[in-house]
DNA sequence: TCTGGGGTCCTAGGACCC
DNA sequence: TCTGGGGTCCTAGGACCC
């Protein structure tokens, strides 16, 4: 029977920038979502409080004035690079691991004597080495992995770890778990099940396969088999290549003129572009969509995408800002306040495969390709935004509202910490 | 009077994840 | 005034082909 360990870091952006202040430690601390608009992170402190995940922040506006909450923009270089340093921390313990997410990674124990020492094991060295505090779950299925690792966070007598391998009353356990928080049942399929009766793990576990099939697809079907212990989903530790990249952000202010959403399409056309690169593919297809503020009620309402091909796969940054900017100019209608633009790039294959073409001329290609590296190289070594292309704009008064930002106390050489001697 | 059936591909929409 | 961003997967249904 496999193990699995799930690990998990805890209120992991806040964490991130508890090690750079460690005056925040026992203090109410949470994180904005882009734009400063949702909290996405939240200390043990701040949920006590009553802030919940995903809620706006100016509908709590109030609450984390009172308590002295303190409040932080996202810093994605920061957090970005913390949980490279904890999934290297971790590729230590197990022969294969899969990185689920930016703070979450399974480890494939099986096989492996002492599981739970080497959880603890784990935990402590993350510790050490980063400052990120983690749990672990450890279970025979990655579902159950999960569910060991939530509870592992809850109960503070736990010490971190959960072991769900060959407990000896699993159903209880399971009996304590709400419906919704299995993973893999979301907002719709738990309200169904509530209507059904179905409150816990347990009661979901015990419903007719056919069922959850017809209702659920294969996938609710596989969560209930994981659920009773049977594995279904292995271990992913070489995923595949993307299907596609996104780029996109809200506007910190309406926008209504043409020039600045054509700047915005043009900005995260670059980015998008700088993405496929760093991931060593070339696009086929290109889709552009603008969306007018659907929360502010009796403004008129405009949601729009279109799409384009490429005569040419391609990973060059001019061409992809030029397609993206024609598309636009087919959606764009004036006289609507605009909340927020985009790009994505699909049809994506390796830069490798591309084997040229009639269509293109191939020194055209070689230097597009040429410029891109000079580009790419020159804004690694002197930070993300050195060069940047003129069509994106120069002052941005678009740009994303982003008022308390930590430093980028990793990955800038003007921000790293200064340890004084005195 | 009699008028098939099976396979593949694509897309839109829905659901989920962190 | 103020409500994130980046992904994946599955299914149904239509188009098309033989």
């Amino acid at each position: 029977m496999p193990t699995f360990a799930l690990v998990d870091c805890n209120a992991f952006y806040v964490s991130c920038e508890r090690v750079f202040s460690p005056a925040l430690a026992d203090r109410p601390v949470v994180v904005l979502s882009n734009n400063d608009g949702c909290i996405v992170a939240r200390s043990a402190e701040a949920k006590a409080l009553g802030i919940g995940m995903g809620q706006p922040a100016y509908q709590c506006a109030e609450l984390l004035k009172r308590h002295e909450v303190a409040v932080f923009s996202s810093n994605y270089a920061l957090y970005g690079d913390m949980s490279a340093r904890v999934m290297d921390t971790l590729a230590r313990f197990a022969p294969a691991m899969e990185v689920y997410s930016i703070d979450e990674a399974f480890l494939d124990l099986t096989g492996l004597p002492e599981a739970v020492a080497l959880a603890r094991g784990m935990r402590d060295t993350v510790r050490r080495f980063t400052g990120i505090p983690v749990s672990v779950g450890l279970g025979p299925t990655k579902t159950l992995a999960k569910v060991a690792n939530r509870l592992a966070k809850k109960d503070p007598a736990l010490g971190g770890v959960l072991d769900l391998c060959g407990h000896a009353d699993l159903e209880r356990v399971l009996r304590g778990v709400d419906v919704e928080e299995v993973w893999g049942i979301g907002r719709r399929h738990g309200a169904w099940l509530r209507g059904l009766g179905v409150r816990s793990a347990l009661d979901f576990s015990r419903l007719p396969r056919e069922l959850v099939r017809r209702r659920m697809t294969v996938i609710g079907l596989q969560t209930l088999l994981e659920l009773q212990g049977v594995s279904c989903l292995d271990l992913d530790a070489a995923p595949a290549p993307p299907r596609s990249v996104v780029a996109s952000r809200s506007f910190g202010r309406p926008v209504t003129d043409a020039g600045e959403m054509r700047e915005a399409v043009a900005f995260h056309a670059a980015r998008a572009a700088e993405r496929l690169r760093g991931k060593g593919c070339v696009a086929g297809n290109i889709l552009v969509f603008v969306q007018t503020n659907r929360f502010v009620a009796g403004e008129p309402q405009y949601a729009v995408s279109d799409t384009a091909a490429f005569a040419v796969p391609t990973a060059a940054t001019p061409e992809i800002i030029r397609l993206g900017q024609a598309v636009l100019g087919r959606i764009f209608r004036p006289g609507f306040r605009y909340k927020k633009t985009g790009v994505m790039l699909f049809g994506l294959e390796p830069a490798a495969n591309c084997r040229g073409s009639l269509l293109e001329n191939p020194r055209e290609t070689a230097r597009a390709r040429a410029l891109m590296c000079v580009v790419d190289g020159i804004n690694a070594r002197h930070g993300r935004d050195a060069l940047t292309f003129a069509a994106s704009g120069l002052a941005r008064p678009w740009r994303m509202k982003q008022g308390r930002r930590s430093p980028r106390y990793t990955t800038v050489w003007d921000e790293i910490p200064v340890v004084r001697a005195d």
